[in-house]
DNA sequence: GACCCTCCCCTTAGGGGAGGGTC
DNA sequence: GACCCTCCCCTTAGGGGAGGGTC
């Protein structure tokens, strides 16, 4: 072996921007034997070519792919490296992880406009605006907010959510459905979930999407909605009514705030009653 | 403190589908302290407001942000959640995240390339393919491949990409321009930079864009490019010879195998001499 | 019987540092 | 004097399991 054609570990961490001790890691895991080790002193030497297997181990722990694994793309003796295999296993994982963050971003986003939305509210005391259409599962409730009957429906709407294997959204609180002359009331929760749902699921609907007028209040007026949209309220139309536990700001759980949503006539409905 | 409005630590487990010793971490970390601990028992109980506690610290997990930064996001008693920061330094983070593993994606894909190119030519024994222009830095050299000044050139090329402060690319061999009556030989090194490297760097050049000849050889024959394309070299055009140690498939060091590539003369050239 | 408790040990990919030879 | 060596201890976000109370 000739030591003129090799390099120092300092000199390969320096060539590579890989500290020093990551390579005698590498080593001690015979995923980077030196090309020569000196018997007596113990120095490692490498080959300049061996710059490139760094390089491929760092593509690995940048992927998240276990560096125990790693001889699986690498010949009996090191020198061999598989590039088809690593290359496939290495798009694959990295498509799957930019999925994943993307999905992420996009929950981000969501919460954004939410928070962005009860800055607007508390600032202005109230604001009208476009809401999506969520699904969510229900439960027939008639009583006030932050009851006993109140946590027993949500605990049991997560317990449903959870039977169904998906995941339960941000909002719950309490929904009111004005139809002509009946009003339903219920506890719900907002459902997450890529797949449509079963329609037959018992309790599921959905809040409808609309521009609603928000109002925020303390727990003292939930639930006399009447007096908070009067306005709307004394107007025939079908009409949503959402009462949720404010919890996109600073929130905090001894004195809740809630914001309260009423939807507005559909556009190009009469005006009056 | 009224239990029945209260859930258990399984249960708390199961509706947001993390670990129980997930749940005592977060505990321990003071991140998510059960909203009631039975102080007999030493069990748990958890108020189902606590699952959005628990999503926005997977959130935090899922993005990179370290736990003990949690409390950042969090006011003192650890029931209110700083929404806004936490929206900027996930949104921030996860930005990062993507950008960083698009860029590993491209190098996989840039690399996937020169992969098939590698297979088509093991095939077939010669191909013609279009390269586009790679910098480089270069050392004249005349020597033979491998020899000992060859490998020395490769470690200064090296050195001189690391004082540069960016990375050495893939390609390194040597390189032949043949300019009218003129030919000069170097041993090259490719490098990466998403900058433009300074125009007065000595030694840096191009590997030029151009439709290229590729053929596979054994160490033997490197050097006698006039053997390898007598065709070519018999026509008086301004051609680029390419010798690259050929690592993109299952590379053995101790039996190294090269491709060498020749520029063909430009689409539009006179045909014959 | 299913649930929960507290230890205790283990994992990945290294980083920091002590104490001591080597180029 | 700069470089390299081998221990040894430490980090994150938990998972597995033992041994023992609790609902």
């Amino acid at each position: 072996m000739d030591k003129t054609k090799l390099i120092s570990i300092g000199t390969l961490a320096r060539f590579t921007g890989v500290h020093i001790k990551s390579l005698r890691y590498y080593d001690k895991l015979g995923i980077l034997p030196p090309a020569y080790v000196d018997p007596v002193s113990g120095y490692r030497y490498y080959s300049v070519f061996q710059i490139h297997v760094v390089d491929t181990i760092q593509l690995c722990v940048e992927l998240g792919i276990p560096l125990k694994q790693f001889s699986d793309f690498v010949g009996e003796d090191g020198g061999q490296i598989h590039f088809g295999k690593l290359l496939a296993r290495g798009t694959e994982l990295a498509g799957a992880k930019i999925r994943s963050i993307q999905e992420r971003l996009y929950f981000l986003h969501q919460m954004q406009e939410e928070f962005d939305r009860g800055r607007a509210l508390r600032q202005t005391g109230t604001i009208e605006a476009a809401v999506p259409e969520k699904p969510c599962l229900t439960l027939p409730y008639d009583g006030p907010h932050n009851s006993l009957e109140y946590f027993k429906g949500i605990t049991l709407l997560f317990e449903k959510v959870d039977e169904m294997g998906v995941k339960p959204g941000y909002d719950l609180g309490v929904v009111m459905f004005c139809r002509g002359e009946e009003t339903k009331r219920y506890v719900f929760l907002t459902v997450e979930s890529d797949k449509p749902l079963p329609a037959d699921t018992p309790g599921l609907c959905s809040l409808p999407a609309a521009k609603y007028r928000f109002l925020r209040t303390t727990e003292e007026d939930i639930g006399k909605a009447s007096q908070l949209f009067p306005d709307l309220l004394a107007r025939p139309y079908d009409k949503t009514v959402i009462e949720v536990e404010s919890i996109l700001e600073v929130s905090d759980m001894s004195a809740p705030i809630y914001e309260v949503r009423c939807s507005l006539p559909a556009e190009g409905s009469p005006q009056d009653a």
